[in-house]
DNA sequence: CTGTTAGCGCATTCAG
DNA sequence: CTGAATGCGCTAACAG
């Protein structure tokens, strides 16, 4: 575990000075071919590493990308992380991870301590907890910050998203036109932008086909199984009680499920669910969701690293902007 | 962006020392308390923040630990880098994550490239198709490495795994106890350790009940689908085709029952499923696998981030050495 | 072609 | 109580 091999050490060895060794080691073409062949060669005897923490901090570059979000065991996230994670491996950027669990305190922590680790640049999906945005405010003094799925939309700031106002259109439309009515709306919570994009996707499509909006069969949920627990029951104690559920993501389907199992309705037959996220394991359900909105989190994340690169490395011609995902909505 | 606020300006505007200002920053008690109020608020006023490189560089510490693992998108790496991420957190580490995708070149340029940015522990999950060992050598030159779950076992490294034998031991003396026979075992690749642990557990627990081991029933899968189902239908066209089958994890065993229902068997009647790994959606399903290991890839982490941090804050005390973690057979 | 020097930001030792 | 000087490892401008 001896970390100190420095250049300094090899100069002395070969009695030469220690500029000629760094040059000597970046091929500098000023260097005879002797000297740079000798330096290679006892370097690589040795083991030679260069001190990376001395580079970073001669170039003030940590090639660190710092990345937030709510929980790595969300697959939703984990996916996005693995798309950010590759794309930026690319670049020779390394990716430290912080899970906020959708608290606004931890998630300012992870930010703070993100910028005093030294990280290049920060990606962001915001915590449903966050009221208060002065820590993007003063991180973003420092290095730039970009947001995927859970953006804050501000000119200041690059987001990634998916349009989950076209995506609930689309499911809708998709609903109504196959002949279904009495299509309820489990979103998500407030704090999300996306829960009032969807709403407004599930709204517009009943207006369009000019059927009434009945606000009883809108439920914003807080993503504990308790709530949606409470949720679905209250839906399923209406006296026109939904045949269609649309579910902010799978968990909350699966859940729901559960409960309508549990009174004895059938799934697929006395009511039926349509998913904002495609997880991998639905398919092996005997009667999963009819159908569910892909919304590519791999591609959300790796779109984020890319801008994110971009501000890092042109920081001078760079501007904010946003990147729209348009999700896809797949029928089983 | 400005990142350039340092402790020579605030000494410039304040006229005093650099060295006073970096006293009065850290609360030395040899500085007169009116200079440390002083200093302390301009810092507080410009928002200073240390630059970390510099610090990093200093103390020769970056407070990053590496984490080296197969695949995000796998739910069981996933809780295991959030346990391990909650673990260093708390200690003030940041966490730098990247995949192996069970390929050697990838999760030996991702050991180097972890070294190079600088980090001061590794925690390594082994990819597949890793063969070669010294990458690790290299790189435990110079910071610690605790291997986790898919472990090299070897006096220098620590490592932190499940007791496979002895859980396949356990799942299988369940089934025999329970009257079941005819059990076979879709294991995982030769080249992980835990394959011929969960095989010697298997042929234990036959020979303890002087069943005979039927060499057919033992199946080494590579993870792939393709392979998955070639091997099931291995299994299944044999003449006295197998009522259990212990699967590598629950995906296995998900596509396994997919040709299960194809080749028109009914789950857990014509043919039911064990497997090594609990995942949550499992609950979900209508016939799920009759019986589970829970690994605690949480545990797993953070108990190997424990060993890491022991072995990165006490070097010099530090003994590598191997924790394992009892798994529990759940019965559904 | 190679050596000397300076400096990145900070902590620390040595002087006052 | 405070300032000046030093050095961490490396690169690069400046001199030969």
């Amino acid at each position: 575990m001896q970390a100190n091999l420095t250049m300094k050490k090899i100069a002395k060895e070969l009695g030469v000075s220690v500029s000629t060794v760094s040059r000597a080691l970046q091929n500098h073409p000023r260097i005879g071919s002797l000297t740079t062949e000798k330096v290679q060669k006892l370097a690589r005897e040795l083991h030679y590493q260069p001190n990376s923490r001395a580079i970073n901090f001669k170039n003030n570059r940590s090639f660190n990308v710092g990345v937030v979000l709510p929980y790595l065991t969300e697959q939703f996230f984990s996916i996005a992380l693995s798309g950010i994670e590759e794309t930026l491996m690319e670049k020779g950027y390394s990716v430290v991870v912080m899970q906020s669990k959708n608290d606004y305190e931890r998630e300012a922590a992870a930010v703070d301590s993100l910028i005093r680790h030294g990280v290049d640049g920060i990606l962001v999906s915001m915590a449903s907890e966050t009221y208060n945005k002065s820590h993007f405010n003063n991180a973003t003094h420092k290095v730039p910050i970009v947001f995927f799925d859970r953006v804050l939309k501000h000119p200041r700031y690059s987001a990634v998203y998916g349009n989950i106002t076209k995506a609930a259109f689309d499911a809708m439309e998709y609903l109504i036109e196959k002949g279904y009515s009495d299509i309820a709306l489990m979103n998500g919570p407030n704090s999300l932008q996306a829960t009032s994009e969807r709403e407004k996707g599930y709204v517009d499509a009943l207006k369009k086909y000019n059927i009434p909006v009945d606000i009883q069969y809108v439920k914003n949920l807080n993503l504990t199984k308790e709530d949606t627990v409470l949720k679905i029951n209250e839906l399923l104690d209406l006296e026109n009680r939904p045949r269609i559920i649309l579910a902010f993501h799978d968990y909350i389907a699966l859940d729901a499920m559960e409960v309508c199992k549990q009174r004895g309705l059938k799934i697929n037959q006395d009511i039926s669910f349509v998913t904002f996220s495609n997880l991998s394991f639905c398919t092996y359900l005997d009667n999963p969701p009819i159908a569910t909105v892909e919304q590519f989190p791999g591609e959300l994340g790796s779109s984020a690293a890319q801008l994110l690169l971009e501000a890092m490395e042109t920081p001078d011609t760079y501007e904010p902007r946003e990147i729209v995902i348009e999700p896809k909505l797949i029928i089983r």
